[in-house]
DNA sequence: AGTTAATGAATGAACGCTCACTTATATTTG
DNA sequence: CAAATATAAGTGAGCGTTCATTCATTAACT
């Protein structure tokens, strides 16, 4: 039995994800990702049953490999600014090893793909954030709040960052570059809403 | 001179963005929307010159409206808390009484379409918000702060809002439906970081 | 030899867009 | 005032192209 090439698998998640990110979803096609890739587009079809099996395992493993290296190093038992510190960090240094990765998701979180997403990670996410909350609370370290706007406010904001970042410009400025001392600025501005 | 059918033109629009919020940019294609506002796929090339040209155009128009509604009763010479209140209470009320041109915008956001609208409502944003942000600083209502920052914090939290809402569900309930009280809830804790 | 990976050409469907044409209104003419 | 003319709106069939997907075949490994 002819065992499969597993950089080819590799190589074809690569340029999709570059693809879908330097020429968004219209200008991605599985004949250009083949010839991309170097590969038959029927090899695709090994891989994956279709075009949007193709996208939704792609969002659903970046999102996953993303959501994990946000919680690296956390526990539900921090203290509220310390675990939402590291979040931070953690999501900054994503941002900054997994440019296109972070972009891709960024793309794909306003498409109907991602409903996927949600579906497979959401229950992950509650179960680590919701005890996070619960306890913070408890410890008076976070004021009592319903979990979107405790979302929110927690995150938003640095995702916005993140979305300046690439787009490069913002209403005011030509340029902005995301750096740690804004993310730090921002992070005590976040956390002065928050506190008690 | 055979005039125009305003109508017409006014059907393709609105159900160009009843298309795309409904099935997303890649569902979107002109020999359909033809169909679906009952014309000839000609007559929309009458009003547009193509495809890109339609979105562009469609893009520019409701963020310019959705915009200039989210200033109505506001002057850059108000104080912070009452300035900032107004705007959110302005694009509170455009989300619940244009649902569907808000949707619309929170999608096209993240294509490269919105490049284009970022041209052409840039300098009157910063026109207006620039000034706010002097005023409220001067008055020491508002702490110094770069421009990506405040609004990242002023206003990303209440745009998420509006997409939990949207999406229906958050990553803990099932359900989330925005509404005032939660609204204001999540302006005063803004309020509470970007004050002194 | 047997099994699966991998291929490249081919396919029908869907796409954006155009063209030859008709229809409706405004203006000119007698 | 009405008939003739001019002009732009509006049409529907269909163009060429691109798309996702498949199939008959070959290559590579156990």
């Amino acid at each position: 039995m002819r065992p499969r090439d597993e950089n080819k698998e590799q190589l074809i998640r690569q340029m999709a994800i570059e693809m879908i990110v330097k020429h968004g979803l219209d200008g991605f096609g599985v004949n250009k990702l083949a010839k991309a890739a170097g590969v038959s587009p029927a090899t695709i079809y090994i891989y994956y049953k279709d075009k949007d099996d193709l996208i939704n395992r792609l969002c659903v493993a970046v999102a996953g490999k993303m959501m994990s290296h946000g919680f690296k190093g956390f526990s539900p038992e921090m203290d509220f600014a310390e675990g939402l510190k590291i979040q931070w960090k953690n999501r900054m240094e994503y941002f900054i090893n997994f440019p296109a990765e972070m972009e891709f998701i960024e793309i794909m979180r306003y498409t109907h793909y991602y409903e996927e997403v949600s579906k497979s990670i959401t229950k992950d996410f509650g179960a680590i954030l919701g005890p996070f909350m619960e306890n913070s609370i408890a410890k008076k370290q976070l004021i009592p709040l319903p979990f979107e706007i405790y979302w929110a406010i927690a995150f938003a904001p640095l995702y916005q960052l993140i979305k300046y970042h690439y787009q490069g410009k913002s209403y005011v400025n030509t340029t902005f570059e995301l750096n740690d001392t804004l993310m730090t600025q921002t992070l005590e501005l976040v956390l002065k809403a928050l506190k008690p």
